[in-house]
DNA sequence: CATCGATGTTGAG
DNA sequence: TCAACCTCGATGG
């Protein structure tokens, strides 16, 4: 999935975009139509993510809970408000856009699967052409209908007078009472972008110091903490120079520590890029060759066989909870 | 065209 | 521990 940084992108597109309007609301696939229907017609009152779910309160008293899951994803189509809080990589910040295109000054937004701003989840293709801001070529006659064709298994088909959100594959997708959000975010481990950071260190540390299992798999406990999924387990354990294998309580506190601040650190970056850079700190050519090429983004996910970027030790890949496990055996110990 | 795999979770056994 | 769930791009014939 889709971990952390993706959900709290799509939320801050649903407030620019949602947030205070009234939505149509439908299931073109029909596999939510009770739920869509009690949606349609009322207004986005709230949006927020918490690790990897997002809740949107409709009419100030119905919740929708979306969990994406390992496939899910939003696309986005129509006017796409860019983020105002970040700058694009060439100085200028974000503006409102024409209906049917996307702002797309940012190479951030480059139209493809993660890194586009219209498809925010599973790595897939974008459904909507991305235009750069200088050219006038693009939308064929497909996107340029409104609101834009159906394509594919749609659940839920979220429209504002002119913006167009479609949510395919989730895990979850359902209606909730404000008390069952509030129980699912109770049972949540903390989030940095939703907790108070120094109060989320204190439960984080508590916890993993009093567990005998295995840092790998608490890392990826979202009751310990929020949003942490399988590529960045492995790039935090590398990172951390921790054996993945490292009962809970015998990581040293100050190393505990540094695990949530580092989470804290990656999670800015992720929203703020949409990308899972673990590889920060790179300048020139190198960053620009780990941007280009999405293998060459981290220290050992999906790098199984191949030598260490620090040592040059083959990167082992081990099942850990039926998931899969990356990591160096010499660095990590 | 068929098959596989993926940034995930749940629940049965 | 393992299968089921969900979707679609990548891969191989």
């Amino acid at each position: 999935m889709p971990e952390g940084h993706s959900v709290h992108r799509i939320a801050r597109q649903f407030d620019r975009n949602f947030l205070g309007r009234t939505v149509a609301a439908s299931s073109p696939q029909g596999r939510f139509a009770e739920g869509a229907a009690l949606l349609d017609g009322s207004e986005m009152t709230t949006v927020r993510a918490v690790g990897k779910q997002m809740f949107a309160e409709f009419d100030a008293h119905i919740w929708l809970r979306v969990h994406l899951g390992m496939y899910g994803a939003w696309d986005f189509a129509g006017e796409i408000q860019a983020d105002p809080t970040i700058a694009s990589a060439n100085g200028r910040m974000g503006q409102t856009n024409q209906r049917g295109t996307l702002l797309a000054d940012d190479p951030i937004y480059d139209g493809a699967g993660e890194n586009s701003l219209s498809s925010i989840g599973a790595p897939r293709r974008a459904r909507v052409h991305v235009r750069m801001s200088e050219q006038t070529t693009g939308l064929d006659d497909e996107d340029q209908q409104w609101p834009p064709a159906v394509v594919g298994q749609v659940r839920l088909r979220l429209l504002t007078a002119s913006t167009c959100a479609d949510l395919r594959g989730p895990t979850a997708c359902e209606i909730r009472s404000a008390e069952e959000v509030a129980d699912t975010i109770a049972s949540l481990g903390p989030d940095p972008l939703v907790d108070d950071v120094d109060e989320g260190e204190e439960r984080f540390t508590g916890v993993v110091r009093r567990k005998p299992t295995p840092i790998g798999l608490l890392l990826m406990d979202q009751s310990v903490v929020s949003g942490i999924g399988n590529v960045y387990r492995a790039e935090m354990l590398f990172r951390a120079n921790l054996d993945p294998h490292t009962p809970g309580r015998d990581v040293p506190e100050e190393t505990v520590r540094g695990l949530w601040r580092d989470w804290t650190h990656l999670l800015s970056i992720g929203v703020e890029t949409g990308q899972m850079m673990t590889m920060d700190g790179l300048t020139g050519d190198a960053y620009r060759q780990a941007m280009a090429h999405r293998d060459d983004r981290h220290w050992v996910y999906h790098r199984a066989g191949l030598p260490c970027r620090v040592c040059g030790t083959e990167i082992v890949l081990e099942e850990m909870s039926s998931r899969k496990l990356y990591w160096c055996p010499n660095c990590q110990r």
